[in-house]
DNA sequence: TTGTAAGCGTTATCAA
DNA sequence: TTGATAACGCTTACAA
């Protein structure tokens, strides 16, 4: 490796003249700062980031923290975190595992978005602090440098179940995703209240516990067909498991939304292919929106609002019109 | 931040003693290992990965660099490389940036895997060597510290080609990928040699330049649909593009395949729910095998021969029979 | 079995 | 405008 020293004893200065020229001080004369360029260039010389992470010096690197490689639509909070971050100037690490603690302070990165569930509160209250914001998505944590970004999953489950309601549909079915997870929790409330509103019934045998996998939503598909009757129309707490649904049902003649319609959440990919009704949330824009604030908290802001994202229903043909 | 003082301060003992304990040095007393152990806890100290790197002692870590965002596979890819990476006990980060060079040297990482196109041959060939071997995706670099996985996209392609004009279709289309791409090169040959070896023509004016996004298979079938003729089948250099293709075909009522038949390359998410005949590539398989070479190669072996992986072909709804 | 001290590559302070 | 030196958190000879 090459490193500063080799550029000073090539260039005939001192190694604290190479860092001032590689950290744009003023204090350099023009010609020696030319001269040094040169020498970086022709080493081909890069920075260490350990030497560099040991003097304070806050790094322009931020950490993003995911690991369900089942949704997809990840790769779009990561564009959009990626999109906010280069604008910026900033660097970005992305970690897959528990292991990124060891990269959530001060010497490598200045910040951490975190996503990943298995990433306990305690744990992230223990690690943010007023030179180390972090934000959490999907979740809400109340600490004076933790900003959290959620989806409101309320509002728009609410209204696309009432949405279904006036189309005819009366008997509802619900697999439900990770019981433990707020956006979960949320998207059934929404659910209940609806059917409550409108003065329908729900009963716990058609309630069904899944994770988000489509793997779960066709297991539990399978369950529901042994049921004597299917409801009009099942909601699933996320797109995977409705498309899991979907698949279990056309493998076995059952027409959707003829025999029974079906819901989602999440607008992944495949729902647009499959005709699945849905409700679409902005990935991009989330991940710009949790980097951007990420960002300016590190600039010293103290903005640790929770911020909610809207969300859009999209009507498709997984739900018809019912006659009753 | 609590660091290594603080531990040995707390146990009274001195750093060094703290450093045994954490490396599994043989040569400390069992009574003092518990103790600095049970402080560690009680302090939730995390190493400093920035003190850590700068002493040689090769960091567990492996670097995993990509950028296209609209390549949902790409998530498989990580998942691969994941969970090889866990099962031997190494660190994963991932970088979508060329500010990874940075991140490329003994300090913080041990190697790296390599897919995004951005990062030039020439700038690996500088980084890699003896200590910090590489592997790159979808290109070959000869070089004795870089190993080269790439799909083997010829057999696949030729063969799936031969497979539609044994179903009766004469005419083509064809929209290619980035044309410096070897990817993109071995599939548009493979689509010219199948046609060669059965005789058939193949015209310039058919050929539509793409970029693998869905966008620019949209825009290629639109300026398709302007010419007096389809063909009778659209080859398409990847999933991406052929779905904006299907999806301007929908739009004007050309139905697929009855009109024209589509194939694509990669078998994405999106292909099975559209039906398109498409060529599936093991991406989970690819991750999981570079990280495994990366890592071996870490450990001291030294094997740098190209691996290439088999892919398969899937016939679908997008290719009918012709009659001619 | 434990402690002392040098050194890793960089930045910051202060003196020249 | 430049250079010498301490310091960052950790590992590792080597000494005790």
């Amino acid at each position: 490796m090459v490193g500063i020293k080799d550029v000073a004893k090539q260039a005939g200065v001192s190694v604290s003249t190479v860092s001032n020229v590689l950290n744009n001080k003023k204090n350099v004369g023009e010609e020696t700062r030319d001269r040094i360029h040169k020498i970086c260039e022709e080493l081909s010389y890069q920075p260490n980031v350990a030497g560099k992470g040991l003097k304070s010096g806050k790094p322009n690197t931020i950490l993003f923290n995911f690991s369900d490689f089942d949704r997809s639509f990840y790769l779009k909070i990561i564009n959009g975190i990626s999109d906010y971050v280069n604008d910026n100037d900033f660097d970005l690490i992305i970690c897959t595992d528990k292991s990124c603690e060891k990269y959530m302070n001060n010497s490598l990165t200045s910040g951490s978005i975190i996503l990943d569930k298995k990433m306990q509160d305690e744990v992230l209250i223990r690690l943010a602090n007023e030179s180390y914001p972090i934000v959490v998505l999907d979740r809400i944590i109340n600490n004076p440098s933790i900003k959290s970004v959620v989806v409101n999953n309320y509002d728009p489950m609410y209204d696309m179940i009432q949405g279904v309601i006036d189309r005819g549909y009366r008997h509802f079915g619900f697999i439900g995703g990770p019981e433990e997870t707020a956006d979960n929790k949320e998207r059934y409330k929404a659910f209940r209240d609806a059917l409550e509103a409108n003065h329908l019934e729900f009963q716990q045998k058609s309630y069904f516990a899944g994770n988000y996998r489509e793997k779960s939503g066709y297991s539990a598909a399978k369950i529901l067909m042994l049921s004597r009757e299917l409801p009009d129309c099942l909601v699933c707490a996320n797109d995977n498991m409705a498309i899991g649904a979907m698949k279990a049902f056309r493998e076995n003649g059952i027409r959707v939304p003829e025999d029974i319609a079906v819901t989602g959440f999440d607008n992944c990919d495949l729902a647009e292919a499959m005709g699945l009704t849905t409700v679409s949330i902005p990935n991009y824009e989330r991940g710009y929106i949790a980097a951007r604030y990420l960002i300016e908290n590190i600039r010293g802001q103290r903005n640790v609002e929770t911020f909610k994202i809207a969300a859009k229903i999209i009507f498709r043909n997984s739900v018809g019109i019912k006659n009753n």
